[in-house]
DNA sequence: CCAAAAGTGTTCTGACTACACCCATGC
DNA sequence: GCATGGGTGTAGTCAGAACACTTTTGG
């Protein structure tokens, strides 16, 4: 009985933290929306499996891509255990499946209901480790294009927090440590002065802001 | 081919941050040292899977016990991933196995060698994890018992640090942030004077300290 | 009386919070 | 000319780092 892997796809579309989810077509839980994923193969490694639904779903292949967790199956299911892995990415490059049976689509976190596979469980564990990672690290850049506007950047920190953000105190935070840089371009949008783009400042490296690799399941059993 | 678990079993010993290891007896790698574990049995839990294992090993079943990392397995292994979980007890509360075959022993992590089945990619995968969750919430009191002097819990940090820590900006920060109280106990030791006895604050509690649930491994493929 | 470890306060710095106004543009 | 969002500075608070001496006990 093979693992299955399945991804939690992130990004941010209109202001809110939204995941990728694929519509069952077939039967267990069919009409059900559930994560991408699926079994992994002979003799492939778990984050080539994942990397190969990733670029299956979204034909990206050079985007933020960590394991998550492993869950034991779901009563229902038929693979032994579900390591889960997680991805954030700018809603614009991703190419989604057009298909009919087993289409894709964007699902905002918010007010999301159940899943198939019980699925929410590992999308609330997903959240949860991109809201504490952002706090550490740098992943927020990897769910925008390579040049974006400070307010942009400070959406995002907002519908992962699901909180206001100082505007004030962010650009220091942000501009002030180092970790993006101005460029000398502007974009004008609507009817507003133009806003300069940044970029990351080690382009496209992700530093761990401060400690790597915490995790929390306080459990003592 | 059901997954096997693997669990690494920390604890200070001596002032080393050690792991318990099993010299195996049978045929891969025989005569290695390797973590403890076994197959994920049929309709068995992963959790629970992890604590039987741990409980064989150490006759513990109420202490600091997570899930890991699941890693693919190595080439010569017969498994087909490997979830590994880490636990952290005192050295003094373990009752080892005694048989004379895979007779499991602790051993310092500083300047071990290499292990059967590659393990020790996740043994340095459990002590970086152990680091950064040493800043952000309360395990270290998982590798003491009950009460305790400063002196010894400064002792933990020391070891897994592996730094030296100033003695008072420790007390205060653990004292007066309200994470260990003080006791009317006290305890001489050896040709020193008599020190207090210090217990969990939240007796036996793990708190977070302040942002649960990190993770690192800052990859971008 | 000497060695060894326990215990104790202050100062400095850097990071984060809260907070209000002017400016450039498109309509 | 006005509505919209871009852009800027200051003061207060808190947490963490550095740092040295006195006390108690056993030998």
């Amino acid at each position: 009985m093979a693992p299955a892997v399945v991804v939690v796809i992130l990004t941010v579309l209109e202001g809110r933290l939204s995941a990728l989810l694929i519509e069952r077509a077939a039967d267990p839980c069919r009409g059900q929306w559930a994560l991408p994923g699926g079994l992994l193969q002979p003799r492939e490694t778990l984050d080539g499996a994942a990397s190969r639904k990733l670029r299956d779903e979204t034909g990206l292949s050079d985007v933020f891509l960590e394991q998550l967790y492993s869950f034991d199956a779901p009563a229902g299911g038929d693979a032994g255990i579900v390591v889960a892995y997680f991805a954030l990415l700018p809603a614009s490059r991703a190419r989604l499946r057009r298909e009919l049976e087993w289409r894709p689509a964007w699902h905002a976190l918010r007010g999301l209901g159940p899943l198939a596979f019980a699925n929410e469980r590992i999308l609330a564990y997903a959240r949860e480790r991109l809201r504490n990672k952002l706090a550490y690290t740098n992943v927020a850049w990897s769910l925008l294009p390579g040049r974006f506007t400070l307010r942009e950047l400070q959406g995002v920190y907002e519908a992962i927090l699901e909180e206001p953000v100082d505007k004030r105190n962010f650009r220091r935070r942000v501009v002030g440590a180092g970790v993006v840089r101005p460029t000398n371009e502007t974009r004008k949008e609507g009817a507003h002065r133009p806003a300069r783009l940044y970029e990351f400042s080690p382009p496209a490296a992700l530093v761990p802001a401060s400690p790597a690799n915490a995790h929390s399941s306080r459990s003592t059993a």
